[in-house]
DNA sequence: AACACGCACAACCGCAGCTAC
DNA sequence: TGTAGCTGCGGTTGTGCGTGT
């Protein structure tokens, strides 16, 4: 038993809207407001719509002080850094450029800004032409997430192009790993044998390998093991537990939606050990890219700092100020953020210059 | 000129969360 | 506490237009 329609399909008028039905909802919503009502709205003044169809044509077209196309390269940078930070919460992207819709900026993200920046990224990854193990490009591709692998390539990109001495181009600034990282990685690089250019542009060499060192780490978070296949094994039995028995997580805390919904997944982590290397190995390395993605190698302290953040100093070059950080660590206003998003007095667009500090954060998560 | 194709944008759909009862 | 209704969100589809063949 599903739940009951919104309204009466059959006596619903679809398509685009006419300019009399657009100056028809117009005015009334100027003179009336919603009436706190959108299902009820069409039949009181007379519209043969959906409510729901109504006020989506009032938040994205008819409202005032809707901007649309001409984004700026700050709208740009803005929306970029989000997606790789948030993923598709355009709601959220769209609270911090004042007259954006989501549904415009998920539109643009769509038809304009993922191509121009990851068809970038390709034309100069992809240029040398190569497959290894016997495993085409396209497949490898395939076998990752397009979320995770657009999120990681974007964030590399990003990276490149905003610092090229810093972070990425630069490996003695690159944090240590978490052993489950470093060993994903070397398996990425067996598999990939250092030549596919996805996974070349991806993925850093180990700085553990650079460096020797090995650090302390903690056990990431999980609810519980998802082994498909026998010669799984969970990494995990070797991590260590915290005094309660309960795996270590990242420290810090928050009840902040926004963060909970930065990692939404909790899925163990596991990987084959034997040596038949392959897309199965694929798949659940593609769950703990994503994994890393939303959580920022949530869980790995260096031994000697404990605090999250300072062990990734490398991303407070980019951004020295923590006070903007307020736009989302603010319980509050996640919520409000969102549906307010195409409100007059819509919050403040981020500041370039800080649009990358989510990473940081995200790290002390 | 006609057709095919791709692109950009608008609109729809289904689901999840919230709230009132 | 459970249920129904409403809202908001994100993914998907539809439509119109421009461009290439």
């Amino acid at each position: 038993m599903g739940r009951a329609p919104c309204c009466d399909k059959n006596n619903v008028k679809k398509g685009p809207w006419s300019p009399e039905e657009d100056a028809t909802l117009k005015t009334y919503i100027e003179k009336n407001g919603t009436g706190g009502n959108w299902i009820a709205l069409p039949q009181k003044i007379g519209l043969k719509r959906c409510g729901k169809s109504c006020r989506l044509r009032w938040l994205n077209y008819l409202r005032p002080n809707i901007k649309h196309g001409g984004f700026t390269e700050e709208e740009d940078n803005i929306i970029c850094s989000l997606y790789i930070s948030i993923g598709s919460r355009w709601s959220i992207i769209a609270a911090q450029l004042p007259g954006r819709t989501d549904n415009d900026i998920k539109n643009y993200w769509n038809t304009r800004l993922k191509k121009k920046l990851l068809g970038r990224r390709k034309q100069s990854n992809f240029s040398s032409k190569d497959t290894n193990n016997g495993i085409e490009e396209n497949s490898y591709s395939n076998a990752l997430s397009t979320s995770a692998l657009e999120r990681l390539q974007l964030h590399m990109q990003l990276q490149s192009l905003q610092n090229p001495f810093s972070f990425y181009n630069n490996p003695a600034l690159w944090p240590k790993l978490h052993p489950i990282q470093e060993k994903m990685i070397h398996s990425l690089q067996s598999l990939n044998d250092g030549s596919n250019p996805v996974m070349q542009n991806a993925l850093p060499n180990s700085p553990h390998d650079e460096q020797g060192q090995k650090g302390e780490f903690y056990k990431p978070q999980h609810d519980g093991a998802k082994i498909n296949n026998p010669d799984q094994v969970h990494l995990l039995e070797n991590i260590p537990l915290s005094n309660s028995g309960v795996p270590f997580v990242a420290s810090g805390s928050s009840t902040n939606p926004m963060h909970s919904s930065l990692a939404p997944r909790s899925e163990a982590i596991h990987v084959q050990t034997n040596n038949n290397v392959g897309f199965q190995q694929l798949g659940a390395l593609q769950n703990e890219l994503d994994e890393i993605l939303n959580n920022r190698t949530m869980g790995y302290v260096p031994q000697e700092d404990h605090d999250m953040a300072s062990g990734f100093d490398c991303f407070r070059e980019m951004n020295d100020s923590k006070d903007s950080l307020i736009w989302w660590s603010n319980d509050s206003d996640t919520k409000s953020a969102s549906s307010n998003s195409w409100e007059s007095s819509a919050t403040p667009a981020l500041l370039t210059q800080g649009m990358f500090q989510d990473y940081e954060l995200g790290y002390s998560l």
